[in-house]
RNA sequence: GGGCCCAUAGCUCAGUUGGUUAGAGCGCGUCGCUGAUAACGACGAGGUCGAUGGUUCAAAUCCAUCUGGGCCCA
């Protein structure tokens, strides 16, 4: 007969197993088939937010990748159906940029003079090659999700998809074109992205100066403003002055001249001796005018202008509450303008430079302008006062330039007008962790600005604008290649919808006269991941129904740098399109740090490879750490030897907690059967109850996506079971007590399942062996894989008995608090007591069998209750009670408490407050005992635990004993004996005390050793002699 | 400059609604235990719970300010 499980030894290693596993899943189709097995379930929607495929996978794609995973797994065996389809960000400045590297570009001109189709092709490759990396790191890794079915925002039929949303959002009034204010490299000549204008910021030492504006009309006519500006270059583009309508301003008298600035801000601009003549709110001032510091630009080019306007965004924390406006450099100038019907004068060039015809300054560079143009205000009297300071300044990244704000036609959607919608959605979503949904996330929606679609690049989805190139105002936007094909009259349904190719298309326009012509944008690439809810469908076109079925997801989760994107662009796209948000449960990872707490960065040169990490600790490792070490919300670190760690505390305990159980479970011929006994032992009973809180535990902290919380009481349970139960339980083991067996079965085979989601190659690995596979077999029904069994059921479990898990807790404390005894009182573990005395609350209520765990591990023949002989009762104050009913007289009561000397009469104590006795009962006081003299006793929290250590012959001789089995149990393993040999042993003693031990115990000592035979003499010589000098002993022995 | 988050032992982290000796693991030292374990147990060294102020009978916990770090944004 063959054993009821595989052999598990006790080595292992584990990145081998997740080989095997790996290639068990693609024979077994375990991925498919879990789905399949869940199609009538309830759907519970996933949606993989695409990695931008412009690089090689890092450490930090594998922390949410792992969290993408583990609430599908586990809903999965929850009996949901949870689709998972992979998708792949394609498109975008990224790629463009690896790619220019590749090619060797430095700018616009480059690309345009390889060719555009030539270049789009490159990033289409560089796309797909990084992909395949990205598809191998999360295969590796166990993330399950649909590889082949993968969406790209590449695709045709994705790019359809996202024409025809913009369309929608077109026809709903909210696609329109403005100028719009954009970080701008002089000198490459284009926007930049904000992404690229982070990582740009550079230390500048630039102007600050304090110019007057004289006023020349207005309540305060005759006085001159102070404006403080950092850019002079912009001081000739100045419009208006920009004051907050609820902020005091002041009119001093300083050294001789009336000036108006924010009173707030009088002693930090002009010091202390100015006198304040007069004071008047913002709102007071609004629509006075003066005269502008320069006259270069003709005035009538400004129309309405050089008066003072409302701006939300002007505050007292710096300068002088009055604030420069030149609406064609300043993203907030240009906000306000726009309400005020203000006009864009801009007097630079797309190169960076004044045009040429500006006097005084054309042809200069704009930051070169500032020194003559602070000469010039100087010269003429109008400057108040010029310093420089030192601030950070956004460069651009690749060539260093100084970038300029600057404004671009560029089309927008106007999310400003569904702001309020967007923040009711936000509202009705739950945010993991809690407080990014309306601090992070939800503050910056307050504060949404219309969403600049427009980028003027190569490789992306193409805007869909047509627009007649002899009368601007009539635009076409197309929702599909076949609605192009018509207005075209050719049928383009095969056409690539990229760059140049869509750029060739024209048609007559409708109206009749003119040619439409696409507007050359791309667009903002975030707008095609925000989209993939129904364009990773190729939905409306395609797989409507689909699309219909998988609205809006349930579970979306990507790092905390996503809050801004991802996550905004999904839940835009989706309440633009289809007024509702497209996710109703968001987690939102931490980052990760190395080991130094560092972020990682290609820059430091601490990048973790993921494969390596794989390699040499195993993708469960990896993933345990990601998804329940630390707070999976807060940054966190990553390095070896945490990794390490994890694995010898968490999956080799586990692992070795199965090895043991196959072990015993095969040398007993056991076998898991489905009537199972119902438990008895008092070690099984707890064991039981404690794998039910755990799964109770486990479960609950999943539905609320702590994986941390569920992570911690996984390794609470499997410590318990390890070095409490299989402790505890040993010699029923080598009894092969079936109980023992079926528990522990029991208990491992329920702790993987909950182990699955996190780290489904060990689990699977174990789950599937200890249901029979590669043993007796699986038994007929039993899934070949964990990942197609059920969750856990606390309802499969017997209930929790009755207090057993906090009468286990008191008896461990007791026995810790015996080893600390035994430790302190210098007789060592292996010597019999004759008894050990408890004081302990609720210790009278120990059954027999708990107390015989005690004096088991303790290693003496009785445990009795204390009485006055070993403690002396003493009372302290419960604070937390006494506060309730004392209030402020709590230190004085609880005082009173400590002084008294008296016991407490049936728990009541009567002590004296302020001359007044007081009875306290109940909670209200800690009944505790202290150790008296001459005993070996500790006491701890209200615990004491004395032993007698007063040896006698016979527990001398038993003492002796045991050394001597455990120098015999040794020797075995020494030998290399299996642990469930016979054995034949032979032995001789030259001391007295030794022989006689073993003499008047050869019957226990050969129970204990698995011994046949015990004969005193040398034996067989050819056996090797094991000597103890300690023990004057020298045994050999054999396999019997 | 603004918003948000974080700060507990050398390291990684727990710490429920405020309750009086702040815990665990790793690492280190000593001792012990071992018939699964790369284990396990006891003891020890190691903490002004980032700082200051406040609320309270009572603060690691609540509030304010500050310092340091991080992310996002200007």
């Amino acid at each position: 007969m063959s054993p009821s499980f595989a052999p598990l030894p006790a080595s292992v290693d584990l990145p081998a197993v997740e080989q095997e596993i790996l290639e068990r899943w693609d024979k077994r189709d375990v991925f498919r088939r879990s789905l399949e097995q869940t199609a009538q379930g309830e759907p519970w929607i996933f949606y993989e937010g695409p990695p931008t495929a412009n690089g090689t996978p890092g450490t930090h794609h594998v922390e949410a990748r792992a969290f993408k995973d583990l609430f599908p797994r586990f809903k999965t065996m929850r009996g949901y159906h949870v689709p998972r389809r992979a998708g792949w960000d394609c498109h975008g400045l990224p790629v463009e940029l690896a790619v220019e590297k590749e090619l060797g570009f430095t700018s616009k001109g480059d690309i345009e003079r390889y060719g555009i189709a030539e270049f789009n092709a490159a990033c289409r490759e560089s796309a797909l090659r990084n992909v395949s990396a990205f598809a191998a790191m999360t295969e590796r890794m166990g993330y399950w999700v649909d590889l082949d079915e993968a969406y790209m925002t590449m695709a045709p039929r994705y790019v359809e998809s996202v024409w025809w949303s913009l369309k929608t959002i077109f026809d709903k009034g909210l696609l329109v074109e403005d100028h719009r204010v954009t970080p701008y490299c002089p000198r490459d000549e284009t926007p930049l992205s904000d992404h690229e204008v982070a990582q740009g910021y550079e230390d500048d030492v630039d102007p600050s100066v304090y110019v007057r504006f004289p006023l020349t009309d207005g309540p305060w006519a005759g006085a001159s403003m102070l404006v403080w500006t950092t850019t002079p270059w912009t001081l000739p583009s100045n419009t208006a002055v920009a004051v907050e309508r609820s902020v005091v301003y002041v009119r001093v008298h300083h050294d001789g001249e009336d000036l108006v600035l924010a009173e707030d801000l009088v002693g930090t601009v002009l010091g202390e001796q100015s006198t304040v003549e007069a004071r008047l709110t913002g709102a007071d001032l609004i629509g006075s005018h003066y005269t502008r510091p320069f006259d270069l630009l003709a005035a009538d080019r400004f129309g309405d202008a050089f008066r003072i306007v409302h701006g939300d965004h002007v505050t007292t924390d710096a300068g002088t509450g009055l604030v420069h406006m030149a609406p064609a450099f300043g993203a907030e100038d240009h906000l306000v303008a726009k309400n005020e019907g203000l006009e864009m004068v801009n007097p630079i060039g797309s190169n960076g430079h004044f045009l040429a015809d500006v006097p005084l300054v054309g042809g200069m560079f704009f930051k070169a302008a500032d020194p003559t143009l602070i000469e010039d205000l100087i010269a003429r009297g109008v400057m108040f006062r010029a310093e420089s300071y030192e601030h950070s300044y956004p460069h651009c990244w690749r060539c260093h330039t100084p970038l300029i704000y600057y404004a671009l036609p560029s089309w927008f959607i106007r999310t400003t007008a569904i702001r309020e919608k967007l923040l009711a959605e936000n509202e009705g979503t739950n945010w993991y962790p809690p407080h990014i949904k309306h601090g992070r996330y939800g503050a910056w929606l307050e504060n949404n600005v219309d969403w600049a679609l427009s980028r003027k690049r190569y490789w992306g989805t193409p805007l869909p604008i047509w627009r007649n190139d002899a009368d601007p105002s009539e635009v076409v936007v197309v929702g599909s290649l076949a609605e192009l094909g018509q207005h075209a009259g050719q049928d383009l349904t095969e056409l690539d919808p990229h760059r140049p190719y869509v750029d060739d298309i024209t048609f007559p326009a409708p109206s009749g006269t003119g040619t439409m012509r696409r507007v050359p944008d791309v667009i903002d690439v975030w707008y095609d991941s925000g989209a993939m809810p129904f364009a990773q469908w190729g939905a409306p076109h395609h797989h409507e129904a689909d699309f219909e079925q998988a609205y809006p997801a349930q579970y979306i989760c990507e790092a905390i740098d996503q809050t801004r994107g991802w996550f905004y662009s999904l839940m835009a796209v989706g309440t633009l399109v289809f007024d509702r948000s497209s996710y109703e449960n968001v987690v939102c990872l931490g980052l990760l740090l190395d080991e130094h707490g560092r972020k990682m960065s290609k820059h430091l040169g601490n990048i973790l490879d993921p494969f390596e990490l794989f390699s040499t600790h195993g993708a469960d490792a990896v993933r345990w750490l990601m998804l329940a070490q630390g707070s999976p919300w807060v940054d966190r670190r990553v390095g070896h030897e945490t990794l390490r760690e994890i694995v010898r505390k968490v999956l080799l305990t586990y692992w070795n907690t199965a090895s043991f159980l196959v072990t015993y479970a095969n040398a007993a011929g056991w076998s898991p059967s489905a009537d199972a006994p119902e438990p008895t032992h008092v070690m099984d009973r707890w064991a039981l109850g404690e794998l039910q809180g755990c799964v109770s535990e486990v479960t609950a902290a999943l539905d609320d996506f702590d994986s941390s919380r569920a992570g911690r009481a996984i390794v609470a349970f499997i410590d318990d079971l390890s070095n409490w139960y299989v402790r505890r339980s040993r010699r029923r083991f080598w009894d092969g007590d079936p109980a023992a067996l079926a528990t522990l079965h029991r208990c491992v085979e329920t702790v993987s399942r909950l182990m699955a989601p996190f780290t489904p190659f060990a689990t699977d690995y174990l789950w599937t062996l200890l249901q029979g596979e590669g043993g007796s077999g699986l038994p007929e029904g039993t899934p070949d894989s964990v990942h197609l069994a059920p969750w856990p059921s606390i309802s499969d479990l017997p209930d929790d008995d009755g207090g057993l898990r906090s009468a286990m807790d008191l008896v461990r404390r007791v026995v810790e608090l015996g080893r600390s005894t035994r430790a302190a009182s210098g007789v060592r573990t292996r010597q019999p007591l004759s008894r050990a005395v408890v004081s302990a609350p609720g210790f009278a209520s120990l059954d027999a069998e708990l107390l015989a765990e005690i004096a088991e591990e303790l290693n003496v023949a009785r445990v009795e209750t204390a009485g006055s002989e070993l403690v002396q009762l003493d009372v302290k104050p419960n604070y937390r009670a006494l506060g309730k009913r004392f209030g402020k007289q709590t230190p004085t009561v609880a005082d009173a408490v400590k002084a008294s000397t008296d016991a407490p009469v049936d728990g009541v104590l009567t002590v004296t407050v302020d001359g007044a006795p007081v009875e306290l009962s109940g909670d209200e006081i800690v009944i505790s005992e202290t150790p008296r003299e001459g005993w070996a006793v500790r006491s701890e929290g209200g615990l004491s635990v004395g032993l007698d250590t007063e040896l006698t012959d016979e527990l001398r001789e038993a003492g002796l004993l045991r050394d001597v089995l455990r120098f015999v149990q040794d020797a075995r393993k020494r030998l290399g004996f299996e642990v469930s040999d016979r054995i034949e042993l032979w032995w001789t003693a030259g001391r007295a005390d030794t022989a006689a031990a073993i003499r008047n115990g050869a019957d226990t000592l050969a129970t204990e050793c698995l011994a046949v035979s015990i004969s005193e003499g040398e034996g067989p010589a050819e056996l090797s002699a094991q000597p103890s000098e300690d023990l004057g002993l020298t045994i050999r022995a054999r396999v019997a």
